[in-house]
DNA sequence: AGGGTGGACTGGAACGATTTAGTTAGCAGC
DNA sequence: GCTGCTAACTAAATCGTTCCAGTCCACCCT
């Protein structure tokens, strides 16, 4: 059953039939009434929407391409809160979200996605070719990574480490530590023993944290290359688990008094194997982490750390899509947080 | 840049640049790599995925309809446990992911979504007219709930609850309780007084939980109308902390010594204020879930739940709409965990 | 009565691909 | 030299809408 079907039945034109479903002002209410009565009759559910698409040129759906797997993403605290900021703008403009992962497949990405009106894309991709193959005059949001001639929403993450960085060796620390979220090139899950070669080149977002937690190492007197360093490959518990416990078991000359940490995941990760080997928190290991996520602020102790709105990310992300505000390179402000995990 | 003005710039057929792009056996090796590289060059980036889904009646798109707001679903265990089993399938299938709510604007649903291949619909929809307005001839699945002529995807409800409180019931128990997840028709945050009155008629989930409850209060000797029940509206932690407040701080002769709680939401929001209040668990409340989502199986203490893989709900789903397997009715097993809130 | 106006409706050309039913050329087999 | 076959490519119909450019008619004004 097609528009044109309905038109036929009904004795009347295609464009009358169209203009029923989206015009109300160009026939009469009469005729109208009798079309859509007639329509929901004969099992015509409305405009087919491929059709409309290909003939607007619109099809009121806006690609979010992840960087990471769907998987991950879908269960990581900070990206669902970033796709429910755009979900919700959308929503709210008749909008539609079509999930897809730069991942796995990319080769299906430019195919399927070309459907979409607009692309918010999260994270940096491993492709990055695959820019240039979606359709160029589309607008495209890049979000917590950099690229040209596009708008992008970030969060001030270099300011916002060193300031949290400086509250927590304002107390006198004997054995300080970072512990990076994906900072090295090739994957490494674990202590960071070559400290310049392995620094990735494109992770921006990790750089411009550990360059703020430096920063405060440097002004507190303390040698930043002097401070071990981990890595973490993905921000999930089972991940963070064996490199937290490796650092936990140091013997207790060696383990650290102070974990700065990439990300609240990471933090909440620590909390959880400390209690286990009954470690208090903060008299015998603080610790601070990153991101503000709903988890770390509901049971004790609280997470100290810096709080990022990434629902309003996703929201400012969506409306620049959407064009109600100027797409342009935009910072956001980020909130340091006093909580019980580095008082 | 279309692929007619590509086909008259290579003196081509529109055939033979479609089959360059789809069927590389229909051409020479030649000519499909000289296509793609001047394709390339030329700024094509590959057939209009509008007008493809036009003409083949297939998008390779996947729509998810969720009951409840897309910002809650993002941000809960439960259905982002769900997305990412679709999302897993589709991926490898080359499909992709479209997000819909059915809650908000019920209307813009029907048009956007017909553009997608098939459905997935998760939760009971407030308006059910909108199953009449999906394309009638594309595969349809309902998860976690019924609907007529349709596959579905569920766990078993009732033996679940029945084998979790048969299991806290045989220790002694003063005062039991249950909080109830959505069982109200009309919206109801906190305390159920008129049993019958309020019952649900279509939350055959909830239903069918708290059946599986009232069967092991019989068998224990308990007479289920004297059990109190509480209701909480949505599966968040801002939502049920004054339920559950209300709860705990009833006097100490009052207060339930045995909670059964409809999910692990519920559960872990009762177990943050109820360490705020010096009460411990288990020794003065016990407590159990449903879900087995893994931030309550972290910390300590680790709930005692009904452990539903819903990511495998979702793998499941998705594999019946990609025809994958029979797009049948399908129970799912589920699994007790005992852990430390109800030994 | 004639001209002007505007409301209601229609015809038909796009939109950008896919696909069926060819046509052509080249070559092997006898 | 003729037939038959295959590989390589093409012409044109089609998918289901939207929307521009009209047509038609009723009504109002002078």
């Amino acid at each position: 059953m097609t528009l044109k079907d309905l038109a036929r039945e009904l004795g009347v034109s295609t464009a009358t039939i169209s203009n029923a479903f989206n015009r109300p002002d160009q026939l009469s209410p009469k005729l109208r009434e009798h079309i859509l009565t007639e329509a929901r009759r004969l099992g015509y559910s409305g405009p087919d929407a491929r059709a409309r698409s290909l003939r607007t040129g619109r099809s009121r759906i806006i690609a979010v391409i992840l960087a990471e797997s769907l998987t991950y993403s879908l269960n990581d605290a900070v990206s669902s809160e970033l796709l429910s900021g755009i979900a919700e703008v959308l929503d709210t403009r008749g909008h539609t979200l079509l999930l897809l992962s730069g991942r796995q497949n990319a080769a299906s990405v430019p195919g399927a996605s070309s459907i979409a009106d607009g692309f918010i894309i999260y994270g940096l991709m491993p492709s990055l070719k695959l820019f240039s193959d979606l359709p160029p005059e589309r607008p495209l949001v890049a979000v917590d990574f950099d690229i040209e001639d596009h708008a992008t929403v970030h969060v001030d993450n270099e300011p916002a480490c060193y300031a949290i960085a400086r509250h927590a060796l304002r107390v006198p620390t004997r054995r300080p530590a970072v512990i990076n979220l994906r900072l090295t090139e090739q994957p490494c899950n674990g202590r960071i023993d070559d400290d310049q070669a392995l620094l990735s080149a494109e992770r921006t977002i990790t750089r411009a944290r550990l360059a703020g937690f430096q920063r405060a190492f440097v002004e507190a007197g303390i040698d930043p290359a002097e401070v071990p360093m981990w890595n973490i490959e993905e921000n999930t518990f089972e991940v963070c688990t064996p490199v937290i416990e490796e650092i936990l078991d140091l013997p207790d000359a060696e383990r650290p008094d102070l974990l700065l940490c990439m990300s609240d995941r990471i933090a909440l990760t620590v909390v959880t194997l400390a209690e286990q080997r009954g470690l208090r928190i903060p008299e015998d290991l603080r610790l601070t982490g990153f991101d503000g996520i709903a988890e770390g602020q509901y049971r004790a102790p609280r997470l100290t750390t810096i709080r990022q709105d990434s629902t309003e990310k996703g929201r400012i992300a969506a409306r620049m899509i959407l064009g109600m505000e100027p797409a342009e390179s935009r910072v956001m402000a980020t909130e340091m947080m006093i909580g019980d995990t580095c008082p």
